[in-house]
Order: structure tokens, then sequence, then C-alpha cells
DNA sequence: TATGAATGAGGATTCATTCAT
DNA sequence: CATGAATGAATCCTCATTCAT
């Protein structure tokens, strides 16, 4: 259950990616303007730079679509992390940098991140599954870092608490772009690196 | 701009609100079901248990209906919280307690508050204001607690700390119910709060 | 399994009686020019005298309008043959006064059975068996009327030759219709129903 | 006006006479099975074996594959039919014979048969004629045989009740096709061959 | 006030046909 | 000759909103 297939009428493999490539580009910035609803399969079609007929000949529903740009989110953010957050050899430090890292792809991806959060509850319950298990997944990133800095002795947590842990970092992070109305006009990104880590860390109290 | 003033042609004050409420009560439902715009305003005016004709006698837009669902769950919950919260007398101890009390009223309200935070973005520029300025509301309902542990010397915090602090407790307990797919499964509400409040407390490195 | 129950929004039985009265008029004069697949649901509402909303209070999909016009069509039919059929006293002369006046209606409808004919094909496998019912109603109205002759001593058949000599009629009835580009170009219809009686009575070699 | 010619692209006489065989027998299934109308020529084309593209090289329009397979289909009932009524003398017996005959191709070909009188109302203005031509052969080669028993002195029968009888004759073998669903359920087909013989030779009253 | 029939703009999807490769 | 990607007009159907009763 890895990938849900979504049906194309095209047959060339290099083409179907090209084209959902595009469609997903011009899609994810529809959607970020007026939401999935509010966008109409013309408008994504224009946006692609194809006609409405093309579009079809890549999905079959406009809910493919949605499907689409919310699986190609997770892919660029999930390959973003991986890549840094393998290479944590369990100290605390890592930890850090690891998160900080979390925070920065989420600033950097807020729009994309936003609209997949916002709009995956219109998947189909066929669709949703394929989703939520790549937020389990992200989830599961983080509990495998926080994991071997407690194998190493530098953190002393149950498998429930670095479980809550994973699940507490991947919300703050999301947490930035979801309340940037609040927040960005408030903290810079570094400074909310900062006082997440802090609090993280040390708690209110401090260290 | 306290409430956004929602037209409706009907005079008599009273009948209004009952209306209203029944149109409320009917709309979550559905919308917690199908979402805001899967859903119909025949649907919203049957559940209501009126006309369509009449439905419009209160309303002006299927708009509006949204805006009124997002005001009164805010309202309630505040309503809830602010009992509790107001009482606090800046010690740890019942800053501990309120924020328990906060979970604990997400956990009873996590079908509207989920509604709610997936459909606020279908307000119109002109709605969403109101519906923020609430959210804010909430927030500073949680500085003041907080500030008030500083001032008496209990917690050593600046603004911005406290603050940021008021967010990531609000949002930690939306993410009860936004990832109860996630965390109800592993978690009893009870330990959820548990673990949230030492986290918060002492950080990951424990007490 | 008498009717197929097709739905409508609007709720006052009378109002949808008249309404898809309108509608069957008008879908039958279009379905004549240019066949069920090539007319529009919207050129059906305008030729029925409303909008295309309204048209789809009355039924839920475009193939209800052609079940609708061919349940109406045989309706009529089948009024008016059975005043008459239901008069015969199993003579042989009653039976030939049955066949004419068959003849006639068939007709005078033509183009409604024509198009009910080529058209009923188009129903869903859920509709046609209530058409087809009609159909089997309509030969044992003759069946009935020429076993009346059996049990007077007008004629020795048996059951067989009953059931095959009512669809005979049914069809040669039909057929002044389906070949009118031949026929109609060469006999007048009284000269039609002489040659059918005569044909069918005493056979090739005449009387 | 024999034949309406259908354009082809493809210069290659022989190849164009292959590649329609395979378009009229992919298409005569399809047809069968969902009508004309909800036939696309993408099934069509895959139905026969090649591309979209290709079956346009062989045709100008959707309609042009509905001629051909009808002109096809008369084509090979002709062959049929032609071989059998030529021979005949002009006695009564062999008369019987065309007919028993007639009603065996009918029964072979009765989903062939089928397709073309329902979907040939489907041709345009400009390729009906060409088929209702053909129709009017079949009667003409059931006319020459009456006519010749006639000139033999069997029969005595006027100009005008040769043509409509040999119409007659031609309707009750499609009949056998039409009403399949009530026909084939009650009598076999030698039985329906005894029983029509019996009542156009005889008539109603029997011998 | 309450009702529900009427409206029609708007949206998703299909499919015959073309044309560059 | 063969292919199949691209096109966009055409079509069915929905649904927010109005208004006469």
């Amino acid at each position: 259950m890895n990938k849900r297939e979504v049906h194309a009428s095209v047959k060339d493999e290099r083409l179907v990616i090209k084209r959902r490539n595009q469609m997903i580009k011009g899609a994810v910035s529809l959607f970020k303007e007026k939401g999935f609803h509010r966008t109409t399969t013309r408008e994504i079609a224009k946006a692609s730079g194809f006609s409405i007929g093309t579009l079809y000949e890549y999905i079959r529903t406009k809910e493919d679509v949605l499907y689409l740009v919310c699986d190609s989110i997770y892919d660029q953010v999930r390959d973003r992390l991986q890549k840094d957050l393998d290479q944590t050899e369990g100290t605390l430090e890592s930890l850090k940098l690891g998160i900080a890292n979390y925070f920065k792809v989420m600033d950097e991806m807020q729009d994309e991140v936003l609209v997949m959060y916002q709009e995956a509850k219109s998947l189909s319950k066929d669709a949703l599954p394929y989703v939520l298990k790549k937020e389990f997944e992200m989830v599961s990133m983080f509990e495998d870092v926080i994991r071997r800095c407690v194998e190493n002795g530098e953190l002393a947590l149950t498998d429930k608490q670095v479980e809550f842990i994973a699940h507490s970092i991947v919300v703050q992070g999301q947490m930035w772009g979801f309340r940037r109305w609040a927040l960005q006009k408030v903290y810079s990104l570094d400074e909310y690196i900062e006082l997440q880590t802090e609090l993280l860390f040390n708690g209110i109290r401090g260290g």
C-alpha cells in the first residue's frame, strides 16, 4: 500500500510524470489561494498550462489532483528531513539540529503544508489512509532519533514518552505555519526555534 | 468589532435566537460528517427542522451559517474556560489545573473544534477577523494565568516567552482532537494530560 | 411492480403530474425529431416550458424522462384499446373490429410508438422490465379476444396458436408506423387494414 | 447510388477493406452490447485492434462506422437469401422453403439485424436512403418469388397484394429477433416457422 | 412568519476529432 | 501508414438563492 495508483490514459510514463508535476505546481498555488473546493478543474488545467481535456488524460477525478498534491508535498518534506535525520548520531545536540532543520523546512514549505492539512479531509475514504500513513512516517523519523538518544543514555524516556514527544515536535513545527497570523508577527523563525527548543528541553521552569 | 451582525429578516429577537440555535446544532453535525462545502443549504434547513425558505429568513448566505457555527463554538469553549481560569491564583498548581481543564474541554468538544478549524478557512475575508479575534482571546486567557505566576515569582519568563507558551498550550490542546487517529489509540486522556504537563513543566530531560 | 417510481423533489402531487405531462409532451416531440441521445436536457426543459433547474425537480436523471415517456405512451395506447376490446363478444366480426381499431390507434399514435420502440433500448436494466411488461399486456388483450372466439366455437386454435396470433397482430400494427416510408406511400390506412384482415383470416390463398 | 463512398485517407484498397472488416466486426459486437451512442470511437478502435488514429485513417466520422456496419449486415443477409430465392421455380413449395430459409437466416443473424434496425435511425439524412434501399431490395426478392407463383397460376393476387405480402414476410422474420424475449421462450425456431407458414398460407381459420 | 417551487449560473467530466511525430 | 497526446465544445446535473403564496 505504498502508493495509490492514479489512473492515466496516457501511456508514456515520462510524460505522465512531467505533466503531473505541472499539474501539482499549478494546483498547489490555486489551492493555496482559494482552497480545493473553490478551485475549478478548468482553473487547474489552465494553471498547469494545458487544456481541460488534457488534464483528464492524466487523472480520473478532481480528487485525484488533491491526492497527487498531498502525496507530492509529503514526499518533498520527507526527502528533505530524511537526509538530515539519518545522520544524527544520537546526541542531544544532533536532536536539536534535527528539530531546527525540521522547523526550517516547515517554514519554507508553509504554504504547501497548510494546503495539505486543510484540504486532506476532502480526500475520499479511499485515499486518506495513504496520506495518514505518511504522517505516521514523519513522526517515526523523530521517534527514531529520540530513541537513539535514549539508547545512548542521553535521555531517560519510556516508549510512550518517546512517541508522544515525537508527535509534539511534529505538531509544533506545523504550528509555525498554521498560526503564522499570530506567531510570525511576533517572532522571527530563529527566535521561534530557540523558544521551542528551550521549552522542549527544559520546560517552563527553565534549565 | 465584538460581533459581526448576521442579517435576519425576522424581527422577533427571541425567535431569531431560537431558530439560529436550531440551525447551529443541525449544521455542526452535518459539517462534522461531510464538511462545509459538501453540505447543502437544504440539508441544513432539514436538519434544523424547518424549510429552506425559513432558513433564509435568518441568514443571508450559506457562509453566514458557518460564521454562526464558528462563533457559537468559540463562545462555548470560552465560557467553559473562563469560569475556571478566572479563579486561578497565580500558582503553578492552579496553572496545571487550568491546563488539565482546558484539555478536558477540548476532549469533550473535539468534534466541534475540529469542524471549526477545518472550515474556518472558508470564511470570507470579511468574517475571518472576527473568528481570529476569538482565537487570540483564548491565548490571552492563558497568558493572563501564566503572567500571574510570573508576578508571583513562581516563574521567570519574559513577555515573549509568556505569549509563546500560551500559544503552545492552546495548540497542544487542539492536537488532542486533530490527531485523534494517532493519539487516542495510544493514550487515555488522563495519560495525555500527564505527559503534556510533565513535558511542559520539566522538558524532555525530566524534572 | 406495476409502476416504477420516479423521484420528484416537489411534493405537491397534482403539480408533479402537471409538470410531468408538460415534460412528456415536450420530450416526445424532441425524441421524435432527433432521438433520445441527441436531445439535451436543456432542450427538454425548454420544450417543457420551464428551466433546467425545474426539470430536475421532477426527475433525477435524463433517463427518467425516457421512462416517463415510454410509460405514458403505453398507457395511452392501452387505454384506447381497452375500451374497445373489452366489449367484444367473441365473434369473428368483433375481432375484426378490434384489429381495425388497433390499427387506427397505431396510425394516430405512430410518432409516439416509433419513439418508444426505437428508444426503449436506452432504458437501464432497471427500467426495461416495466416497459416490457406493458408490451406483454397488450399482447394479452388480443389473446383474450381470440380466446373468447375459440370458446365460442368460432375458431379452432391451440393455446400456442392463440398467443402466436396475438403477437402477429400486435407486430403488424406496429409495422404500419415502422415501415411508413414504404407502406404509407402505397396504401391508405383503410386499404392496409383490409389487406391485413384478409391475409390474417384467409391466408395467402384467399378465402 | 448503389454505394455511398466512405472516405479513407489510406490509398491501398486491399488494406482499406481489411481494416474496415476488422472495424465492422469490432463495432457490431460493441453496438450489440451498448448501442451506437454509448460506444466510443476509442472503444471501436480498440475492439478493431488498432489505435484511434488509425481508425480515422479509414473513416471520417463515427457515423461512417455505423453506415459501414449496416451496409455490411445487409450485404450478408442479402447474399445468403439470394442464393436461395433465385432458384425457386415459382411453386408454393419453393416459396415455403424460401420463407423458412429466410427465417433461419434471421435467426442466425439476429444480433446483427437487431443492431441494424435499432441504430439505423442514427444515420444522417445523407446515409439513410442507401440503407432503406437495401431494405427495399429485400422486399423485392420476396415479391419476385411470389410474383412467379402468380404467373404460374399457383396464386391469384393483385400487384398490391404481392407487395403487401412480401412486406409481411420480411417483418415476420424480423419479429423473431425483435421479440425474442417473448417468442423464443415459447417457441422453437421450427415451431415458429411452422406457425408462420400455416398462418400465412391458410389464415386464422386454418386450411 | 413559513413554505417550497422556480431559477440558471456554474462545475465536473466525456469524447469525437486532429495532427505532429 | 500508424500512433496516441492534445483539444475544447458539449453535456448532465447541482445547489445557493429568490419570491409568490
